[in-house]
DNA sequence: CTTCTACCGTCACTTGGGTGACAGACATCC
DNA sequence: GGATGTCTGTCACCCAAGTGACGGTAGAAG
């Protein structure tokens, strides 16, 4: 009982930072947790226990991919990295058809759970909640573009480099500490494996360029774990690194 | 007078049959007009005159991309081909912000634009054009998922057969024909620079491609026209063809 | 404490496909 | 109807980056 409620508070608490329902008022609030179910999922049941079409989640805690994968050959790709706060899918909430996605759990993670019908319903009838909609569908369209162009346009060492650099700058947000260059950034979390998914490559290659950086002192790393210190010299060292390695051979 | 009363009815008609507003009331439709502008743009002014962030605006005829360029080496990727119904710019119309694009219009185009700002008013008010608003939008996005996924997992060949493909049953779907496998299809209007764009690739390798296509007969190609005798067999004779061509290497 | 599993570091090998270049064939525009 | 710009076919070159493989290490699980 007692848990329960506790739950139940921080919960509340938790949806009400998500960027998707963030500033609504507490009535409103109150009507969405009263249909909203509170799930925890193991690292492996995810995949079996989301019901995507008839379900909208929302993510509590933890982190989630959202992968395609190759039939054959069984490479993955992330299509979107979700963080507490995020919603899925948004897709299948838009038009209601399945969508060609796994979701990849990245350890144990907390979700809220509510009819795909009655999330749609809302999203009509409050302007509050459509006011947060939009804005975050164009942000992950954004992310989605952004993506397509990179991979397209530019190499592994390029994409690498932004990848960490922009989840570097999230970080220091995070923390709402000022932009400070001699200040180093952690980032937690990440294997090499999900690195490459993210940039659409392949463990080696970036255990490659990785290590490379660490030699050039530029950041360090330990398992699941870097320690970037000197984000502005990144992706510059990294080309560097190319040009000498040109005219040396 | 009478002319444009002509293009009106016409714009009119176009609208009316937009995945956008397709089913709308034509008390609607009427209230829409009353706001849109009509612009016809040639091959080159479409970038200079279009307001992307103030403006929202409809394709009516023509055809035209939405890429991203690498700022050193000039390649391009296509983002999204817009066909005539279309709208654009989306990413704009959800938030409000500026977008990182190019449009680029495929010979001579015609647009009808409104206040970007009245559009967003109309979507709010107006369930009949959200309802279309969602599953367009969602279809944008799966678009794009494909992009990446296709782009990180997929070699050119493959691609390209899907692209073409893809095409070719869009046509066939338009001019309401039944599937007849033994049918040749057409697909008009593409330059193989065009195609290379919207799989990520460059000229030269989409017309090796093309050209291997040709001599196995599954195709015939002429300046900006394909003609395709075997849609089935497009990806599977082409990964016929690497296969032989390892062997006897 | 030890077994197991998931990660990490590396390396040799191969190749798809991007780059640059050039000549010929079409269209289009004065 | 030449001239100009735009597409096409081709080819030689090269390297970024996937693949497969294997041994080491560090956490987790038991």
């Amino acid at each position: 009982m007692l848990t329960d409620s506790r739950r139940y508070l921080l919960s509340r608490k938790q949806l009400a930072e998500s960027p998707l329902f963030r500033g609504v008022s507490e009535a409103l609030l109150d009507t969405l947790m009263g249909s909203f179910q509170y799930h925890r999922w193991g690292r492996k049941e995810a995949p079996l226990k989301g019901r995507y079409t008839e379900f909208f989640y929302i993510l509590l805690s933890g982190r989630l991919e959202v992968v395609r994968t190759h039939p054959e050959t069984g490479r993955s790709v992330t299509l979107y990295l979700l963080q507490p706060g995020d919603g899925f899918d948004l897709i299948t909430l838009l038009d209601g058809q399945p969508h060609d996605m796994t979701v990849l759990p990245d350890g144990d993670i907390e979700v809220l759970s509510s009819p795909i019908e009655t999330m749609r319903q809302w999203l009509w009838q409050y302007p509050e909640l459509n006011r947060n909609f939009m804005p975050y569908l164009a942000q992950r369209m954004r992310d989605q573009e952004d993506m397509t162009a990179n991979i397209a346009l530019y190499d592994t060492v390029s994409r690498l480099s932004r990848l960490i650099l922009k989840h570097a700058t999230l970080n220091r947000d995070f923390h709402g500490k000022e932009s400070d260059a001699h200040k180093t950034h952690l980032i937690n979390g990440f294997s090499d494996e999900m690195l490459a998914r993210m940039i659409g490559s392949v463990r080696q290659v970036v255990n490659k360029h990785l290590q490379f950086w660490q030699r050039s002192g530029v950041l360090s790393k330990q398992r699941h774990s870097l320690e970037i210190k000197n984000l502005q010299e990144l992706e510059g060292v990294a080309h560097e690194f190319l040009d000498k390695l040109k005219k040396s051979a």
